[in-house]
Formats: structure tokens, C-alpha cells, sequence
DNA sequence: ATCTGAATTTGACATCGATCAAATCTGCGA
DNA sequence: TCGCAGATTTGATCGATGTCAAATTCAGAT
């Protein structure tokens, strides 16, 4: 049976540009010589297809990862079923990696939202060299400090925020600073926009219908503001 | 001028009470010897009364909390003024502890919502210690961990829950295990729970007295549980 | 270029929870 | 014990968002 590269596990070196995404990590970014090479070979690289799952809730935690390319979802399922996102990882986004000193089973499901690179980093490795060597801790340090603020930003979002204002909120993190007009393009469906902002997909769509009135426009995934300024007053 | 002792602002040993509370935190229990004596001399020791400011969002952040007594809200303010609770700490949590190397500036306000004892730890101090002492980085990291678990609760429990479901959580967290009936007692107001659950004083009324149909009874602090199991299946 | 299944939008509706105001209740100090 | 001030509950209402279904648009494969 044959497979395409998309569906392919594989162990092979990293490209470029994913290279460059996992060196950009608070995991790795501070590392050099040594430590960088010790950490390095606790690492495996792993390619998944779209929808793929990762691991599950209740799951031994063996591992954390990095996304290198492609997106990740942690989500959960409710008393019927249904499912809700947690996160949305995006690529140099590490998840799991809580899970070093914080327990041993995962929490939630994992699950690719696109065709996806990811860096697995095996947990007793990892724990046991940030025990050997004081950088590797710093940089779990690091890593574990910038994930918590994001997290707690997630929630001051969610209790104190419109839907409205979390996509205009959104829009500004990818505009220029200046108060003119501006151009983004979104980098992924707006399916996981709208997990990231902890709404339903069709409150997202309404969310940009009602910024049309302040001068958003919205064509496929290219969303144009006309007035930078404008839109932070929402 | 006179003040009382729960006005005052001490430097004093600790009572018996918080001690053993700050031994308890990740932050401290598995330290010994002499990692234990330096994180203790970059300690101090303040008693504030309700509703005192901690800190407030923005402001430079030298120093990070644990909690020996008391409660402490972190909130934010939205467009209009209103606060938004964004976290409860209750005795033994820490708070700030993500700016050792996250960023430098204190991202919400903190205010005392009882008379209230913490423990203050300087910043820069924990930091030096943590990059010295291996088994303090490794503290901090145990509590980092925690804390960002917690913290993604808290998103779950508000994506995937109602307000009645996350009432009945909280009371099964506090409950015995078997599914018999149950009596708690809440350590503090009612007004701070509504804000744990990130709900309305109201919306948190309404909540209980949709559970008073699961066998659910509330008299002021004093909550009574028929059957913990049937709690479980709402 | 066309087709086809998936993604997104729109409409209609139900529900939840916030808000404001008023009524109670509670605990604490006089 | 009485009286307040603050906390909590209750009522009424409104707005925001989830849900389901249908229409439409989009993007990738042929």
C-alpha cells in the first residue's frame, strides 16, 4: 500500500523552514552547544494528514510537542458529545509540555487541523536533561511562563469581550500599528478562528458582518480594515 | 496615627496557620536545606485588609504573591468599567509568578477580597536563585505547570459547561467521593465564587437554585447535597 | 474549466446569562 | 435586641450566542 508524503510518519531530517520555526521556540531559543544538541536528540519530527489524531484525553502522557507547520486543535467533549476547543496551536506553539511536572495523563484531545509538521519531545527525556541542565530548565521556565499569560489572555478574552470585539481584538495583533488602512490575510480556515476565540463558526461569520459597519471587509480569507484606528475603539 | 492590625502592613514571623499553608504551595514543598533558607530570605510577609490593591495592570512587576490566607481577585476592566474577574486565589495559589520570565509588567489588577495575608517574593531575587539552584528551577516549574493546568481548566470549564454544571463541579470538588449525601461549607462569599466560575452574582443565585431540583440545598454559607451521584449527571 | 464536497453564510429560533431594580436576608456593631 | 450596610435573591427584560437547516460560496481534483 502506498502513501502520500502528507500521510506519512516520519522520522527525516527537518526542512528549512521548519527548522527555523522550532529554533524561533522559547524552548530552543535560548539553548546553545551542548544543550541544543542534547535537546535536539530527545526530538523526533512527525508529519500528519489533516484530521489526524494526536493523542486523546486520558492518554499516558509520554511526549509533548511543537508545531512546525500546520495547525493543531485541543478540544474536549461536553456531556452530549459535543466538541469545544481549548487552543488553537499554531506553528511554534509547544502543548502538553505542562504535563513535565504537572501529571501524567493528557487532558484533553489533540487532533491536526490541517496537514501538519510537529517536533515530539519525549517527557522522561526531557524532564531528566532540565534536571542536568540549568538552561534547558530556563527554557522550560520561559516556555511554560509565555504559554500561562496566553492562557490567562484566553480567559480575560472570553469573560470580557463581545464576540465583535475578540475578532477585532484578533485583527489587530496582525495589523501595523499605524492607524490607517490595512490588509491581512487569514493563515487557516476560519473554522479554527473561531475555536481560538471560543465561538461557534457561524458567531464568527456574524461577528465580521457586524464590523462591516466599521469598515471590515471580508473576501474569502483576505480581510481588509479600513481604518486601523476605528477598529480599536470597538 | 492609629491602625489596626488588620490594617497594617507586617514584616513579622509567620503564624503557625500560614506557615504551614506556604510549605504547602509547589513553590516551596519540595525544597530543603539550604534552597529552602534563600527562597525564604527573598520572602516578606504583608497583611492587608479587604478590598486593598495589590497591584494594579500595567505597573512594574518587581515581586509576585502567594496566598497564606484570605482571597485575592485578579480582574480586569472592559471599554466600559466594568470588572471582570479573571482568577480567584484562594490560600496557597500564587499569582504573578508568570512575569519570573514571561514580561515585566503586571497584566491585570489585583485586590484583597477579604482581610488577607501574603507572602511577597521579590522578583529579581527568585529569578537569580532559580538560574543557581537547581531543585528552585525545578520549583518554579512545578508551579508554572500547575497553574497553567488550572488555568486551562478554567478555559474548558467556561467553553463546555453551564452555569448550574459548573456550580455542580465546584460542589464535587469539594465533596466526599462516595454517592452519598453530602454537606460543605463555602470558605468565603458567594460573590467570589460567581467570580471563580466567571459568572454574574445572579446568574450564580439562579445556578443553585436550579439545583435545588437535583436535591441541591443552600442555607448562606452551607450548602447540602442529597446525592452526590445524581450531581455528577447533570 | 467544471464538478463536487466542504466551508461559510444566512435565517429562524431557543437559550443562556447579563443587567437593572427592588425585595430580602444576614451578620455585625451599637 | 435593634438597626444598618452589605450580600443575596428574585423579577423582568434584553442582548448575545448557540443550534439547526437551508442557501451559497469556495477550493481542490478531474
Amino acid at each position: 500500500m502506498e502513501e502520500t508524503a502528507d500521510m506519512m510518519n516520519s522520522n527525516f531530517k527537518l526542512n528549512n523552514r521548519d527548522r527555523a520555526v522550532l529554533m524561533k521556540t522559547p524552548f530552543l531559543s535560548s539553548l546553545t552547544g551542548n544543550s541544543l544538541v542534547r535537546m535536539m536528540s530527545t526530538m523526533s519530527v512527525i508529519s500528519l494528514a489533516n484530521r489526524k489524531s494526536i493523542f486523546r484525553e486520558g492518554e499516558n502522557a509520554d511526549a509533548f510537542y511543537c508545531v512546525l507547520s500546520g495547525y493543531v486543535r485541543l478540544y474536549q467533549l461536553n456531556r452530549d458529545g459535543r466538541e469545544a476547543d481549548i487552543r488553537i496551536c499554531s506553528p511554534g506553539d509547544t502543548f502538553a509540555e505542562c504535563l513535565l511536572y504537572g501529571g501524567t495523563k493528557y487532558r484533553h484531545h489533540a487532533q491536526t487541523a490541517e496537514a501538519t509538521t510537529l517536533a515530539r519531545f519525549d517527557m522522561q527525556a526531557v524532564r531528566d536533561l532540565a534536571e542536568q541542565e540549568r538552561d534547558i530548565a530556563k527554557a522550560v521556565i520561559t516556555s511554560l511562563s509565555k504559554h500561562l499569560i496566553t492562557t490567562m489572555d484566553c480567559v480575560a478574552n472570553d469573560r470580557l469581550h463581545t464576540a465583535p470585539q475578540r475578532v477585532a481584538n484578533y485583527i489587530l495583533t496582525r495589523c501595523p500599528v499605524d492607524g490607517g488602512p490595512a490588509s491581512i490575510r487569514l493563515p487557516f480556515q476560519k473554522n479554527l478562528l473561531a475555536g481560538m476565540l471560543g465561538l461557534a463558526p457561524e458567531a464568527l461569520s456574524r461577528a465580521f458582518s457586524t464590523l462591516r459597519r466599521t469598515g471590515v471587509t471580508v473576501r474569502g480569507r483576505v480581510i481588509q480594515v479600513g481604518d486601523v484606528q476605528a477598529l480599536r475603539e470597538i
